[in-house]
DNA sequence: CTCGTCCGTCCCCTATGCAT
DNA sequence: ATGCATAGGGGACGGACGAG
């Protein structure tokens, strides 16, 4: 008798969960028909998938090349009637000089054929794809041959796990008096000629080796870095970008990426923010391009550049300048840089 | 052989949702 | 409110691949 209450009662919530088992099941079937409409890139690919070894190659360049970090906002916009020169000391006057002086980078970077499809969310999406992608490749090229980028033992920098912060050689180079205190400088001694830091600025990037070293393995492939061309070989970077000299931003991004190799983060985020290092990629990027852009004609500057072009490139050798023979032109370098904000 | 690229896999982190 | 579990996203890494 009771027994029979009870079964009907499970009877009951059985039929219940049956019906909600079904509900569940019908939805979850519209849900799974749905999902594939999400990827719309199918559809768009018929139209503009042309397009895309283009823009790839050219993504990966300019996000080596030329800005680690754009932003999304302004990928997709137009180019204004009279942009501000990229290469201009005044694009960095105000927000919308830059604004404008990247967009004048973006659409001179990037080959005409494209222009008409650069205001496209294919377009940006991929730019926005490609970079990380690629930065990622470089990154795992240049662990295998840091040791020797920077004459320390490999094995700091083959596994990213690796305690770099408790190393005294890399808290020097980073300007860290020890693992406790690990306050990271803008711009810390590995930029400055034998490690002596400035704080006027005045040789800042002046350990050019390092970021040739690191350029050239970016740019050249890593066994350039030992011996000259092997004949033949498989196209680099460089051939595949036609690169024959650098850019402000190859120089900014060498440092920056120099930086983060010796740091203890062990994955470089889009957001170009150090996890464990809290370092702020992103700014130092910027900070290292406004400097080289705004100083991109000082004899300081243009020296540091030949240098890095002829070991990059090994371009005819032209006779390094003298750096003594430039104090006449720190001053002003210097007057510029007291501007920045560090 | 050496390149760069692509792809599968793993791990870590975060957000979300569920249960307490 | 709080704690736990699970999925998803992003990045590193290793291997495969094709090209020179």
């Amino acid at each position: 008798l009771d027994l029979f209450q009870v079964l009907k009662t499970l009877q009951v919530q059985m039929q219940r969960l049956q019906d909600e088992n079904k509900s569940i099941k019908e939805e979850n079937k519209t849900l799974r028909a749905e999902k594939p409409k999400r990827k719309r890139r199918v559809d768009t690919q018929h139209e503009l998938s042309v397009h895309e070894d283009t823009i790839t190659i050219y993504a990966r360049k300019y996000g080596m090349m030329m800005e680690m970090f754009p932003s999304s906002d302004l990928l997709n916009k137009k180019l204004p009637e009279a942009p501000t020169p990229f290469d201009s000391p005044d694009r960095y006057k105000t927000a919308a000089t830059q604004d404008s002086a990247f967009l004048h980078e973006l659409y001179r970077h990037f080959p005409e054929s494209l222009h008409k499809i650069m205001e496209s969310s294919y377009f940006s999406d991929m730019v926005l794809k490609c970079i990380p992608d690629a930065r990622a490749n470089e990154i795992k090229k240049l662990r295998g041959v840091a040791g020797d980028i920077f004459n320390l033992p490999s094995k700091y920098f083959t596994s990213t796990s690796f305690e770099r912060a408790t190393i005294p050689e890399i808290q020097q180079l980073l300007g860290v008096s020890s693992a406790a205190n690990q306050t990271y400088k803008t711009f810390p001694p590995i930029l400055f000629p034998g490690l002596k830091e400035d704080a006027s600025l005045k040789t800042v990037f002046g350990n050019w080796e390092l970021l040739a070293r690191v350029l050239k393995a970016s740019l050249r492939g890593v066994t350039s870095l030992h011996h000259r061309s092997s004949g033949g070989g498989a196209h680099t970077n460089a051939l595949k970008w036609s690169v024959h000299q650098i850019t402000p931003g190859a120089i900014a991004w060498a440092a920056v990426i120099a930086i983060f190799l010796l740091s203890p983060d062990t994955e470089f985020s889009s957001s170009g923010l150090g996890k464990k290092s809290n370092i702020n990629y992103k700014t130092l990027f910027y900070n290292y391009k406004k400097v080289l852009v705004s100083k991109w004609s000082t004899k300081r500057v243009t020296s540091i550049v030949a240098n890095i072009n002829s070991y990059v490139f090994e371009a005819a050798k032209g006779p390094s300048v003298d750096p003594s023979a430039e104090q006449d032109h720190a001053s002003a370098i210097n007057r510029a840089l007291a501007a920045l904000d560090m």
